[in-house]
DNA sequence: GTGAAGCACT
DNA sequence: CTCTGGGTGCTTCACC
């Protein structure tokens, strides 16, 4: 069935239409989109695109939840100004419906184009199927290029197409509350959004593919992003199991321990008041108590209250200790042991966080719902947090790959810095051959205290460290700091020689980039403001360092992700915490998966610097390190 | 709903 | 003399 022919150019544009000047939309662009809603329709399409080398997807669901999301139809594409939706009939009739399109779907052969195809993946894989073929995802795509600008379906038809999507909103109405479910507007509708959907995309794949190919980005998009994709869809899809009885316990302990350290903290302040509120705090201490001499202010005018400035009143003032207790109590408190067995699914029992593929950046992941790349592992307390992530039965461990200075051998293999490659080759400790170096001294003679220091520079100078922050951090002054930094630059010459020529490229170019091709654009690198400028210096020195790190773990999770695959693995890939990966560990196959994660982390991308890798294993994730 | 402050991780 | 390490996400307060 063909659906609603071009309407008249002069039709009087509809609530939600775009009045944007000089953009087409669907009223006066010719298009065939076609609506394939009988058992006949949907043969004839799947026919066509059997005989497909690609094609563009989009489903239409009822949630942006992929977990909870009913399917409510597919829109596919595979010619510019044509498209095809197929409705699918509410649960459990939709099932045979989406079984007739599963050989295409998940056809090895058939390249799958879309914006942001994670969901409509994680989507499938929660219907049982498991889409295949490469990929090529616009929203990825326009992220590599042009990292800085939105990167929504509708602003890049606008700018690369000149044409204007209908908006969601003219189908759904646009406040919040009460918008509709895409299961109730008629599918006449539906299916003119969705074919339009999966047409633009279509497009603006052949508007953007040349332009990776142009930039030298191919590499990352083919190479790195583009197959992580699926990796992640089952990274979340499989969860963690998380020990809800254990954080439900720990929390009542720590509420106990709020209540003491609040009643103690109104004794000792003469009057009760809000300790959550940084503003309240700041007045009680200092306006009040009149702690310390010289109270730092905020940007905002308020007093400081965070860590730091507590640490220093700390041993004077009971008050302060007590206060510092309470605040570790209540972040660990309201932040995970509560939040984390909420965020278990009913359906799972597991906890499926999602990652964020491309919102950084340097090109790290993110995660959220929950976050699981800041679980606590510092303190004692914090430590039980981390103890409730557990493996998911009896036969399984949790195991845990680090990679070990992930960043330092990068800033070394970049640098070609001789010292510092020789001292990562004979396998030494790298701080304490630092601080021999920067403190003139034998290694056997260097003390704990120095290579505290050591350690110290070596991570502040993949950040572009200056003195001050060095000497803040370390509690010494200014002037011992600039010495060591100095020191520092004159043994490791060419630290100092890739410090300069990264700055003076971004310069040049106003871009850096990684090694696989991932841009940080700078635009203040050249501003007459010298705060703003020393900050895009050092994003110019950390961003290829922490970027091709996070291209070497995407690279390695492809690649291990393909091997349990191929190896019919029951072994799980669960988490990514920047330079660590985590598994579920079917011990049967112990030492096949450790054998292979540890070989393909530390190979899957070659320089001039071995990488090393840490293992562990356990009953929990703490135990694992 | 939004920005600040504070803090958890790497 | 001034400013002052990279990258995130979540919770809470305070205000719109």
């Amino acid at each position: 069935m063909l659906l609603g022919e071009p309407e008249a150019a002069a039709a009087k544009p509809k609530p939600g239409a775009a009045a944007r000047p000089g953009l087409k939309t669907l009223a006066e662009v010719p298009h065939q989109y076609h609506l394939a809603a009988t058992a006949a329709e949907r043969a004839q399409l799947i026919r066509k695109l059997q005989g497909l080398d690609s094609f563009c997807l989009d489903i239409e669901t009822t949630s942006l939840d992929p977990k909870a999301a009913r399917l409510v139809g597919l829109a596919f594409s595979f010619a510019a100004h044509s498209g095809y939706y197929v409705p699918l009939p509410p649960a459990p009739r939709a099932a045979p419906v989406l079984e007739e399109f599963r050989p295409v779907l998940e056809s090895e052969r058939i390249e799958k184009v879309g914006h942001n195809l994670k969901f409509d993946l994680s989507v499938l894989k929660w219907q049982g199927i498991s889409v295949g073929g490469k990929l090529f995802d616009t929203l990825i795509a326009h992220s590599l290029l042009e990292p800085e600008m939105r990167h929504g379906m509708d602003h890049l038809a606008e700018v690369y197409l000149d044409y204007t999507p209908i908006p969601i909103g003219r189908l759904l109405g646009d406040s919040g509350a009460a918008r509709a479910s895409l299961a109730d507007v008629p599918v006449g509708q539906v299916a003119e959004y969705a074919a339009e959907d999966a047409d633009v995309t279509w497009q603006l794949r052949a508007v953007l593919e040349p332009l990776l190919k142009a930039r030298g980005q191919e590499r990352v998009f083919y190479e790195v992003e583009a197959p992580l994709i699926p990796v992640l869809v089952d990274m979340e899809y499989e969860g963690i199991k998380v020990d809800a009885a254990a954080l439900a316990e720990f929390a009542a302990q720590l509420a106990g321990e709020m209540g003491a350290a609040e009643k103690a903290i109104y004794r000792l302040a003469g009057t009760p008041f809000n300790l959550n509120s940084p503003r309240q705090l700041g007045q009680i201490l200092f306006d009040v108590l009149k702690l310390g001499a010289a109270p730092r202010k905020t940007r905002t005018g308020q007093y400081a209250t965070d860590e730091q400035t507590l640490q220093a009143l700390a041993a004077d003032h009971e008050i302060v200790r007590r206060l510092l207790e309470y605040r570790a109590a209540a972040k660990l408190k309201s932040t995970y042991a509560d939040a984390l067995p909420e965020a278990i699914w009913p359906g799972t029992g597991r906890v499926h966080t999602t990652y964020h593929q491309v919102m950084t950046a340097t090109g790290r992941l993110s995660s959220q719902n929950p976050n699981v790349q800041n679980i606590p592992i510092r303190t004692e307390r914090g430590q039980e947090i981390r103890k409730a992530f557990v493996p998911r039965g009896p036969e399984y461990r949790l195991l845990a790959a680090d990679y070990s200075q992930i960043e330092l051998r990068i800033l070394a293999a970049l640098s070609r810095e001789t010292v510092m490659l020789e001292a990562f080759r004979s396998g030494a400790d790298i701080h304490t051959a630092t601080a021999a170096r920067v403190f003139g001294i034998p290694p056997g003679e260097v003390t704990p205290e120095m290579r505290r220091k050591a350690k110290m520079v070596n991570f502040g100078i993949a950040y572009g460290i200056s003195a001050f922050g060095l000497s803040q951090r370390l509690g010494i002054s200014r002037a011992e700091a600039g010495t060591i930094i100095a020191q520092y630059f004159q043994q490791f010459p060419g630290i100092r020689r890739y410090r300069d020529e990264t700055i003076a490229r971004a310069r040049e170019r106003g871009y850096v980039e990684t090694v696989t091709g991932r841009r940080r654009y700078l635009r203040d690198i050249r501003s007459a403001n010298d705060t703003a400028r020393a900050a895009a210096e050092r994003n110019a020195i950390n961003a290829p360092i922490q970027g091709s790190a996070a291209d070497m773990i995407k690279l390695a999770m492809v690649a291990i992700h393909r091997e349990l695959v191929r190896r019919g693995l029951r072994s799980r890939m669960l988490l990514q915490v920047h330079d660590e990966l985590v598994f579920d560990l079917y011990l049967p196959e112990r030492e096949e998966v450790r054998r292979l994660v540890g070989e393909i982390m530390t190979t899957a991308l070659p320089l001039e610097v071995a990488m090393a890798v840490e293992m562990g294993e356990g009953e929990n994730w703490l135990a694992a390190h």
